[in-house]
DNA sequence: AGTTAAATCTGGTATAGACCAGATATACAA
DNA sequence: TTGTATATCTGGTCTATACCAGATTTAACT
């Protein structure tokens, strides 16, 4: 065991020098973000590697969060990633601005429901309450990151629903009279399910990074409860804890 | 060849139903948490697949977070996720038992430094404070599942060299005069790095979680560093932001 | 019983070739 | 110019086979 063997291993391993090949070149900056790759047959040819041993390359650097691939276009150098620190309250679009990329919504998906049971109990409310549900799907430098499934309380935000949901909801909630106050996280790193792995394009199976938040209002009601999926390489979860 | 794919999609996708019918049995307790999977070779003839496609559907369940394999021992049904709360201030070893699983905690090695120039900046500490670098592995129910690399500063825990470093740091810690106060916590999904992936017998490049916590005491010193590496199928992590 | 060496099993890595379906570009017709 | 049919390129999936090295078991030898 230990194996050592800093750059080229006894036997074949292959496909870590091409993982090597290519870090290096993304390093270097001879390959930038959103440029893309040659295809898996031309890198198999200049290589003289099988296209399975290719791929093998490419999903570990895939893992590592250096590249992405789009079904059937190409894979592609992957943006640098977002810090996201959800206690600083600020919009998607505000905090991937500032960190000098380029943030994108698109509304997918509204539909007012009424609470059934199991909804009412989730949103800790009366069953028959009316519901907004959302599904947006967010993007960074034109790649989709992001995929939210969100439900929203219309009795704390009446009208909410003629709004513009492609815009941000946090800066639309003092409208209503209302602001997150607390939020419950929960964060998993898991496989995309297949709606979500589909809604960003990308095959499914692929690990990624899913967030559930429960957001509350000053008198503790839930305003929103919201479902992230995020490409595992899109994201930094960056919180702090004070003393209790 | 297109294969009248019997209950699931489109063209082939043979890989699919061995993840559903692996996927079922685990689901069916049939397969319980740390039982073996048939070899590969095994589950390629009973379903008349080769190994690439067996692998892939492993592969797929692995990212999922159902089963984990041993370096040339076999695929394992995974146990549960254990949930991790930093803002509760509880030991590994308290919250993994009382969600009854099995913890477990093994020192790979201390060792006392003089902080450089850089780790004195990180420490936010002066040039040649004593620092206690420490390298453990956690196990749940048997399995590795997250490596610690930890830095501390003696000048505030002296004499903590001499203790048991295996035990919880956190019920340690009222010894020294000294409590977690607060904390900057920053979490990635990403790639485990070759160490780390080494340590936990795992093979590198799968994906991982990435934890760095920095450790506050109640004077707004630094008490301690830590890098974790968690096996991304091993825990959930939940976090309560509360009004500022 | 205790130690050691050899056979076997398992996943890790690799070659060679194939067909499919979605994405894209190109040529052609209206 | 615009729309459409078509050829081409790309990743997605799959068969068949092979050799390697670590882990485990078995057999042989003290």
């Amino acid at each position: 065991m230990t194996s050592n063997s800093p750059t080229t291993d006894r036997n074949g391993n292959h496909y870590r020098h091409l993982e090597q090949h290519f870090r290096y070149l993304i390093h270097q900056k001879a390959l930038q973000p959103g440029d893309k790759l040659p295809s898996e047959r031309e890198i198999g040819e200049q290589f003289r590697l099988t296209r399975i041993t290719v791929r093998q390359a490419l999903q570990t650097l895939e893992a590592q969060g250096l590249i992405y691939r789009q079904n059937r276009r190409g894979w592609f150098v992957s943006p640098p990633a977002v810090a996201y620190n959800p206690a600083q309250r600020k919009s998607f679009i505000e905090y991937v601005s500032k960190q000098g990329l380029f943030p994108h919504t698109e509304l997918i998906s509204q539909e007012i429901i009424s609470a059934d049971q199991q909804l009412a109990a989730q949103m800790q409310t009366q069953k028959g309450t009316p519901l907004l549900k959302l599904h947006r799907r967010r993007s960074i430098e034109g790649r989709p990151v992001l995929i939210e499934h969100m439900i929203l309380n219309v009795d704390l935000l009446s009208g909410i629903e003629k709004e513009d949901l492609s815009q941000s909801l946090t800066r639309m909630l003092p409208k209503f009279g209302q602001t997150y106050h607390a939020m419950d996280l929960t964060f998993k790193s898991t496989a995309l399910p297949n709606s979500a792995a589909a809604d960003l394009g990308i095959a499914t199976g692929l690990p990624g990074l899913q967030i559930e938040r429960i957001n509350y209002n000053e008198a503790g009601e839930i305003l929103e409860i919201d479902y992230e999926y995020w490409r595992h390489d899109a994201v930094i979860i960056q919180v702090g804890i004070h003393g209790q």
